[in-house]
Order: C-alpha cells, then structure tokens, then sequence
DNA sequence: AAGACGGTCAACCGCGTCATG
DNA sequence: ACATGACGCGGTTGACCGTCT
C-alpha cells in the first residue's frame, strides 16, 4: 500500500539548492509563472521534486519575502493571531507581509514559545500556568489533581528550570509552618543548585499549593462541578504562580508591549486539540467572531492585511 | 584548541483538501 | 457520486553555526 510517492525519487535531488538552481528555477518561473509544479522542475532543467521547487519558491526566491528579524509588532500580530487559531502558520503569514508560513512557524519554535513560557503563560493555550492549573483542579478529585500535578511537572519542567535558573527569577519556597521569605538568596536561581533540588523544590512547593487551595474550593467544585464545564473563570492562584508569589514578582507580567492582550482568562481559544484545516478554519473563525461573549482577540478587523481571518 | 551543546532555519515528509474528469 | 492527481499545510528532521566548557 502506501502512498505513490509525487515524484521519482531515485532520480530526484535533495537538500541544500545551489545558487545555480536557484538560477534555474527563478528564471523559469519569471518566464512561465507557477502553474503546475510537477513539470516546472522537468521543463526548467532540475532534478528536484515539484514539491521541492515549491518550497524552495515559496520560502526562499519569492522577490516579496523579506528576511530579516522579526519586529515587535510581528511578534505581537503572531501571538495574537496564534491565540485564536491556534498553528494555522499559514493564516498567521498571510498577515504579516513578507514572511512565509514557514518562518512564522520557526520563529514561534524557536523564539515566541520560549519567550511565552518564560512569562509564565502556556504557549499552547496562552492562559497562566496557574490558570491551568486552577482549572484542572476544579473539575477533578484531589488525588486525580495530585497525580496530574505530577504529570503537569514533567510537562513544565524544562519551562520551569528555564524560568528559575536562566532568567534568575527569585524563587523561594515557603518551608512547612514558615511563611515568611527567609532568604533573600534564591536557592533555584544559583549555578550550583542542580536540576534535581530545584525539581524536588518546584514539587514541594507546588504540593504546598495544592493543599493551600484544596482547603478552599476544589472540594466544592468537584462536588458541583464534576460533570459540567469548565468554571468560566477561578480565583484560585496555586501551582507553578503561587510559588513564584512565594519569591515575590511573578515573571514579567509588566509593560512589555504584547503582554497584556495574550491572556484574558478563560476565553482563550486556542489550537488545543484541534487539527482543521482550509476552509473549516474560516467557518470556526466566523463563529468565533459571532460570539461576542468570546472576545479574547481585540485586533480591529481593518488592521489585517487578510480580512479572511 | 577541541569537543559538546544548543539554537536556528532550510528542507523534507506525510496527510488533508480541493479541483477536475 | 466517486476516483484521481495536484496542491497546501503542519510537523519533523538534520545541517550549520555560534557559544560554552
């Protein structure tokens, strides 16, 4: 079975173009435009795969890409756009001019989910860490909560010790039937401090939490709330924030100018679990913009360059 | 100086959707 | 209505490069 490949393969190129294909294919494409990839290579002398020049097209030659770092307001417009659809690169590039799917995509690999996680915000949902966490300790029992806060430790845990070793963010632990904020020195935040001691911190700490807001409302909740939704919204601060109230200032939730808009609670519609594409994603955002109970995304209409979205 | 490590980005792969006959 | 081919998309890989130890 399988899939019949697009191409021969055996006598197909791969990796790195030359500049002289480059040539090649720039020059047929000037002279004929882009129409049917699968004889462009053929007529325009390359041993490369249609789907190759494409790419190669598309990603690299096309005289209106420009290169060049990111600007702060492409980086706003990507979270933004990413909170509301979620890894649909190519939508998300279709509103920023110049760039390409694939650009947008490794720039929010390699930079904005980073940058996300280091203010404490789940790239994948761009709500709080400690909203997650509220959220699911709402709906379950307290020992599904501490089994997936286990869980949710090995998710977070490179975030965290991204957090707590690179960027030095004060973290200190409150010590059992100690609250105060005994030591100035963060124990996390130095060199000599290994992963291990900080994990075991980040669990004590978090365990610490859990019982804090277990105390509160997660039993109630889970009386009432076993089989219903998701509370539109939770006070209850625990998990991976309390802890960094424990050491004072959460990470920067300050002026920085696209913290404010990622993260407005619990209307977040993020890409979670969804995997539409084409035009179902313009159907879904069509319904997201009829309901205005479910703003999260205060860009104006006007401002995007494809009124599509 | 050299090897290890991590970040970046171009390119590939496989699947879903669309267009056409 | 169905089959088939082409295209587009998102996920993943791997080469390259800079930094660290």
């Amino acid at each position: 079975m399988g899939r019949i490949p697009c191409c021969e393969k055996d006598n197909v190129k791969r990796g790195q173009w030359t500049p002289e294909e480059d040539n090649k294919l720039s020059s047929y494409i000037a002279q004929h435009g882009t129409r049917n990839w699968r004889l462009i290579p053929k007529n325009a002398g390359l041993q490369r795969c249609g789907k190759s020049c494409r790419l190669r097209w598309t990603n690299y030659l096309r005289p209106d890409l420009m290169r060049g770092k990111f600007t702060d307001a492409e980086e706003h417009t990507i979270v933004k756009l990413h909170s509301v659809v979620g890894n649909r690169w190519s939508l998300i590039a279709a509103q920023l001019p110049g760039r390409t799917d694939n650009d947008v995509k490794n720039h929010w690999n390699t930079k904005l989910k980073k940058k996300l996680s280091g203010m404490g915000i789940d790239p994948v949902t761009h709500k709080p860490f400690s909203h997650l966490m509220a959220e699911i300790a709402t709906t379950l029992a307290p020992p599904q909560v501490a089994h997936l806060a286990e869980a949710a430790l090995g998710c977070f845990k490179d975030e965290m010790l991204h957090l707590l070793t690179k960027k030095r963010i004060d973290f200190q632990l409150h010590q059992a039937g100690n609250n105060h904020h005994h030591n100035q020195q963060s124990s996390a935040a130095k060199h000599e401090e290994n992963d291990e001691d900080t994990i075991e911190k980040i669990k004590m700490g978090l365990s610490r939490a859990m019982q804090e807001t277990g105390n509160t409302n997660i039993n109630n909740n889970w009386e009432s709330n076993n089989n219903d939704q998701l509370p539109a919204s939770s006070s209850a601060h625990f998990g991976i924030s309390s802890m960094f109230q424990c050491g004072g200032e959460p990470p920067s939730f300050d002026g920085d100018a696209w913290s404010q808009s990622m993260c407005t609670g619990s209307t977040c519609t993020a890409a979670g679990g969804e995997n539409r594409r084409g035009r179902m994603d313009e159907e879904k955002l069509d319904e997201d913009d009829d309901d205005d109970d479910n703003v999260l995304w205060d860009l104006p209409s006007d401002e995007l360059m494809n009124p599509m979205v």
